[in-house]
DNA sequence: CCGTATCCGGACGGATACTG
DNA sequence: CAGTATCCGTCCGGATACGG
């Protein structure tokens, strides 16, 4: 094949050669996901090479999906967005994500663990409703995640947003929440509860009462938590 | 990276782990269009080698999207169907389609153009209800397509199906249909019409007067050709 | 007819280092 | 911060040949 197409004029096959080259659509889940500097793609897709996040971005914006913005003569402080052609793709990732969760066993993805994604998405999906109308602090501790990435922790200031530091920001806790990665990231996929997960020992929440206990409901899940998984008894995988 | 994954939680990746590596998307379009059988799924991805079709059905097996029927020690008559799993990804793939459709350039897919599965396609969808309650053959003749491929004939015979040949079935004509083939690629695909290809003479529709007026209307379409276009004066691609 | 195995060359992708 | 350059391994495509 002459360079990477399906050579078949069938929409679905045109598509795909935009779509489905590797980390292309993990790509576009990031910058719906409203990243938008070079950089913070990269902390949204860690393990993709900077040389090839650069080719992607290229390929997608001469694709007509993403527009640069900002690189008049240097480079700095460009921002890549969605255009129209690529806002309209959002209900395709989103497909991607709903069939993951309902088809993808959750101990495969339990077998992908990444703290700074999590808290990542912790960060984004938080929800500052349920929480007081000041500054909250929240520690997550995660001891056996290497030191570097074991304290994190969550500032929520009201009508502000939310910041998410690991080196210590030197406020006043609120909350501090500790288990293990599996354990949180489990629960933030909806394949556990908080409630569950206090039950035997995995999870522990200390520090203010009322955000001890609200917290199923400040801590943002997954996008794709809610997905109901299929009903028992359909082929074998 | 270990072996192709992305190593993310995140159902979105999992999901483009399983379904987008190369071929697979196309692969699947063609099982949700009914082939089952390894040399039907090779005719509608024709440019995937034989090795690399069987080693994604067995990746597609693995994950649960596609079941395999029929081998029990041999492997003669086996046969390929989505599982329940793979039947959920329908409208995902539609969506790519769709998609495709409304937002890659139309001269780009017709520079992909592949009579062999045009026609294939033709077959597929043709409707038989507009036709006479009788055996009707529909001979098309590209002129610029290579002798091998220049003639096919559609059968449609009322209540068993449409047959599609290369070789003269020996069969009286009903209508011959003469055109290029990337004209009656882009009728097929809803870039143009019947009616404006006859208008400038890229197309000839001869024989039977009631199933020449009707072409437009037997000749059943690409399912993505009534997509809306986008409206004019979006951000540039 | 229905696949599987192998070999080879080329394109793609990953890791690292480096520059404006 | 925003990318490039380079090196090297792996995957893919094409051809061919072989077994059920």
């Amino acid at each position: 094949m002459s360079k990477g197409g399906y050579e078949q004029f069938c929409p679905v096959a045109m598509a795909a050669e935009v779509l489905c080259t590797r980390w292309t659509i993990v790509l576009l889940r990031e910058l719906m996901a409203g990243s938008t500097r070079f950089n913070a793609l990269r902390r949204g897709v860690p393990r993709m090479s900077p040389a090839l996040l650069s080719q992607r971005l290229k390929e997608l914006e001469a694709a007509g999906v993403v527009a640069k913005s900002g690189s008049g003569n240097g480079q700095a402080g460009s921002e890549y967005r969605l255009t129209e052609a690529g806002r309209e793709l959002i209900p395709l990732i989103q497909a991607f994500g709903f069939w993951g969760q309902r088809w993808i066993d959750a101990e495969l993805s339990l077998s992908r663990l990444d703290v700074q994604l999590l808290m990542w998405d912790m960060r984004r999906n938080l929800d500052p409703d349920p929480l007081p109308p000041r500054r909250s602090v929240i520690r997550f501790r995660y001891d056996d995640a290497v030191a570097a990435q074991a304290l994190w922790w969550l500032i929520v200031e009201p009508g502000v947003g939310v910041d998410l530091c690991s080196v210590d920001p030197g406020h006043d806790l609120d909350v501090e929440v500790r288990a293990d990665v599996r354990t949180m990231t489990a629960i933030w996929m909806g394949h556990e509860t908080v409630k569950t997960a206090l039950a035997d020992g995995r999870l522990s929440v200390e520090g203010d009462r009322d955000l001890c206990g609200s917290m199923q409901t400040w801590l943002g899940l997954s996008p794709f938590a809610s997905t109901p998984k299929p009903a028992l008894g359909t082929e074998a995988g």
